[in-house]
DNA sequence: GCCAACGTTGGC
DNA sequence: GCCAACGTTGGC
């Protein structure tokens, strides 16, 4: 089993709205990188474990666990005009972007901030807290992932 | 809202 | 295939 981070931008798809879907499930769509891609596609697997991340301010940070309930599959907003998500390039018989589908484990009950993970010495490999990080799908270690929880769950 | 850092695009 | 210009991300 794997551990990732993924990173929702908060006042466009914050983690209160996954606890209102149905199954409190849905298809993380929007991934338009392709590392990023090539995780979800080709290392994500149902079972694993993803830390939701609050990104883009209002803070930062680690909002709750989630899991990976359905592997990759076409990203569908790609192929919708309509959709802020739109992407030409990506055709229905050669789809270049990829989802999966996560359902959220549990919110935090106590948020863990960026800040305060780039205060905690177990957490400073993180690539997420590299200089000029970007990446919005990257694996983490257990570790990381275990004292992330831990500081959340208190 | 600022702006540094990054990924992508496109002219050559 | 280089690389400057551009648009986007995301912490602050």
């Amino acid at each position: 089993m794997k551990y990732w981070l993924m990173k929702s931008e908060a006042n466009c798809y914050p983690i209160e709205l996954l606890e209102k879907e149905k199954n409190q499930t849905t298809y993380w769509d929007g991934v338009r990188n392709y590392q990023a891609r090539n995780f979800i596609r080709d290392e994500m697997k149902v079972g694993d474990k993803v830390i939701f991340f609050h990104s883009n301010g209002a803070p930062s940070g680690a909002a709750g666990v989630c899991e990976v309930v359905k592997e990759a599959y076409p990203d569908f907003t790609a192929f919708d005009p309509e959709n802020p998500h739109y992407d030409p390039k990506s055709k229905k018989d050669n789809p270049a972007w990829m989802m999966v589908d996560v359902k959220l484990i549990k919110k935090f009950k106590n948020f863990v901030s960026i800040e305060s993970m780039r205060q905690n010495k177990k957490l400073q490999k993180m690539q997420l807290l590299k200089q000029g990080n970007r990446l919005s799908v990257m694996p983490i270690t257990k570790e990381e992932f275990e004292v992330i929880v831990s500081i959340g769950n208190l």
